[in-house]
DNA sequence: TTCGATTCCATTATCGATAATCTATACGTT
DNA sequence: AACGTATAGATTATCGATAATGGAATCGAA
């Protein structure tokens, strides 16, 4: 209940000459989002304005503004009068998340593949030799780590603000879930599939690279629904 | 400045068994979002917490909320320490919405045909029908609201969460901006345009359903792109 | 014991005031 | 006059306290 080292939520930026726009609910929403992550706080678990205000030693109002932005990324839920809790990332939900996040993606691949720069292929290209090496080493969360990114720095190569804004909303790299599969899964499979989207984009053709995008992520979809079946 | 009218946000609510869960947040967004889409607050406004405050008869902690939600609707933006103000809906960014949303209406489309039952089909045909009256007294604004509408039914029946908050989130109703485009064609045209569409999930085919509202929104987005190379 | 009403407690929702910060204006120096 | 700096006013960000609410525990009657 009790923490020091957390204490210090504001550096007072004097000294460098960067002004450090810290925002109190800012701060207190990251730390917020790493328990999340990291399993701190476990889906379920209750958020209490006041406890998590006394915690990181501000007032309730800055914590309750950061719990606010939370449930609108639909990282927590929240009633009226009855407080907020860590939302539990159900199967099915996962499931649902699959065609639209192949919609966006087709849409993606197309729109960057004219807009590729020899940087983006090679950020792209280094980004699958880690999820190799990742692989090699049977370590599937490094994995899914470069898997994700691979996929974000197509999307945000497409140029398109709203379909960016639309895909971060999506929260794929929070929706780890699928780590669980895929170390059942053979890791470098999964990596040399990313392949054939490169290749789309590396010579240009949208139509190509759409739907490698798509099908990639049909894929997994496939992979989720059956899992979900099962159980 | 002043007002009158607007100062009883709260209903007590009591008399009636029905519980009125009040919240000063949500009646005070409410109320902004109405300024904003009927054009009392136009793009640019500042929207300045106190002021708002003063208005409502309440303080400015609830004002604050609201305007956070608002900015994560996307209907203002705001800066630390400088205030939110109502965002300017840019020709630009309306052309990047178009592939967005045709990528998630095929979807919905796609979805929804199997889940068509006999009352969605109704709604659907009763908001066609609703087009071509307006389409015949000459009032774009109300064919847009059943337009809109018309596809919002459409997303609603995929049964698919995900898509729907998704698509929610990409205001369709807000960006009216078509509507000024629509005025200059044939409103008939544009209401009997949904037909195809209506014939796909009557059929229960999800391929055509999907492939009609793709190309329908397509055209559109084709058009909005045409009229902002002219401009 | 079991059901319902009542009281108490934890927590959220709201308030009013203060601190921090921005923008623009006024001022003084060259 | 042009420029940079200081000051004032407006506005947001945060605080600490109070009111409103919901849920659980308690109590009493059947």
């Amino acid at each position: 209940m009790e923490s020091n080292d957390t204490n210090t939520l504001i550096q007072s930026s004097k000294g460098d000459g960067t002004i450090q726009r810290t925002m109190l609910r800012e701060v207190i929403r990251q730390r917020i989002v790493e328990r999340i992550l990291d399993g701190t706080y476990m889906p379920g678990t209750r958020l209490v304005e006041s406890a998590i205000a006394r915690e990181f030693g501000t007032s309730q109002g800055p914590v309750r503004e950061a719990l606010r932005d939370l449930a609108g990324m639909r990282f927590i839920e929240s009633e009226p009068h009855r407080g907020s809790r860590v939302r539990e990332v159900s199967l099915a939900e996962l499931v649902q998340v699959y065609p639209v996040r192949a919609a966006l993606e087709e849409v993606a691949g197309r729109e960057a593949a004219s807009r590729m720069s020899e940087e983006t292929i090679g950020s792209l290209s280094s980004e699958l030799e880690e999820m190799h090496r990742a692989a090699e080493s049977g370590d599937a969360h490094t994995q899914l780590v470069h898997d994700v990114r691979f996929h974000q720095i197509i999307v945000e190569a497409s140029g398109n603000q709203i379909l960016i804004e639309m895909w971060n909303s999506l929260r794929v790299e929070a929706r780890t879930l699928i780590s669980a599969i895929k170390s059942g899964s053979d890791l470098k499979l999964i990596a040399e599939m990313h392949r054939p989207i490169l290749h789309g984009l590396q010579i240009g053709d949208g139509e190509v690279a759409g739907r490698e995008m798509r099908q990639h992520i049909e894929f997994f979809g496939d992979l989720v629904a059956r899992v979900s079946k099962t159980v």
